[in-house]
DNA sequence: GTTTAAATTTAGACTCGTCTAAATTAAAAA
DNA sequence: TTTTTAATTTAGACGAGTCTAAATTTAAAC
């Protein structure tokens, strides 16, 4: 990470990196999610483009340049290996887990980022089952799907769940609603209803909403 | 740690903390602590004088203030916390502990703090043999002596060494001249010459300038 | 094809922490 | 006691990152 890159410059290209899924992020985007002025958002862009580490055009949006990109990978991977390591090794719960490692992200050297990448064995997903990229910027994505959308009767996989909602977080904790989960759809209530859960022998009803922000993938039963 | 309490701030304080050892620290001291020309140094302790953190009387030096102090402990108990963690559970050398726990002071939780104290049990001192205050801010310090000072035939435990010089470090890491280690002074050459060490059976020759820099308690044989 | 609404950018200002150069004060030397 | 030197402070400026308010552009609605 070139050291002359500051923490807020970080912070934005993370930001540009999430937001950029289907073509550029707007300026508006990136100044929600930055929790700052629209102003400030095209200020600081304007910067980034100067430094080589985005593309923009006014008015049409920010895109990451690969040096750009190579940065928020760098900061997404220092994200995840400190989430999972705050939950693996310190015991966090999971609403802890985000802020804490949104602020040490930018401040972690490579040794350490590699200590405890190792001490994990260099785990490929972080405690709310998004990928971690590999030290190069290699990242996998799996073809997950809300939950809300399974079908009744279909046997799922809990593979990853938000990670931002303080809330939602702690129900998930609670109702051991994590990665790895094998749930079957017994029952889904019309109109965004509650749908009904099968873990075993035990029943869980969750709300639409909730369903919405958890991703699984099918498995065969 | 208030949290409109910066980065810089906390650097200060730290600075201050270690440089009013006999009265005030002066100006020029902590600006060359610190790395910043003494006009700007100035600037910064006027500052938290307003702040409340510290006194100051114009050309007489600056001085912590309660609040200032609480302050600086809690800087210097992330720190050496941190450095015993990166250490005794990342494996760290001796010579990357202070730069990674210098940035990572700063940034980590109340949470984080209790967690790594609690996992190393509540450690007293560093792995440099310095005393790491308490929660509340209690610290406690042992009347040591340079290893320079020792006489001919004195048995000493090394309680603590120098902790920002590198060179030294390795030196100290590959000699194992470490806290705990007992020697004893077997002879001293005249005229700040070399020292001769015996541990066990071993015997280890080291300068005056590294034996000025490793303090020593003196033990029954 | 105009008009309107929303998004975006520009203009101008502010704080923080830094700098250099010049002025001031304190303390040591004569 | 005066002079000289060293430390300290002031003055003024700068870059980073932010803000609000006003101007501009895009795109949607009519």
């Amino acid at each position: 990470m070139d050291p002359s890159v500051t923490h807020a410059i970080e912070d934005y290209l993370k930001t540009i990196y999430k937001s950029q899924r289907n073509g550029p992020a707007s300026t508006s985007e990136v100044a929600r999610a930055m929790g700052v002025s629209a102003a400030s958002a095209t200020a600081m862009i304007k910067r980034l483009a100067v430094m080589g580490l985005v593309d923009h055009t006014s008015y049409q949006g920010v895109r990451l340049t690969p040096g750009g990109e190579k940065i928020a990978l760098q900061v997404v991977r220092h994200h995840r290996l400190l989430e999972t390591y705050l939950r693996q090794v310190l015991g966090y719960p999971l609403d802890r887990l985000h802020d804490e490692a949104c602020e040490l992200e930018h401040h972690i050297s490579e040794m350490f980022e590699d200590k405890i990448s190792a001490l994990l064995g260099d785990p490929t997903h972080d405690p709310h089952g998004h990928p971690i990229p590999t030290r190069s910027g290699r990242i996998v994505d799996v073809a997950a799907f809300p939950l809300a959308e399974a079908v009744e009767g279909q046997d799922v996989e809990i593979h990853r769940i938000a990670d931002e909602d303080l809330e939602l977080l702690r129900y998930f904790e609670e109702q051991r609603l994590l990665p790895h989960e094998r749930v079957r759809v017994y029952s889904k209530a019309p109109m965004r209803g509650p749908i009904e859960l099968r873990r075993g022998r035990k029943r869980t009803l969750i709300g639409y909403d909730v369903a919405e922000k958890v991703f699984v993938v099918s498995v065969n039963a």
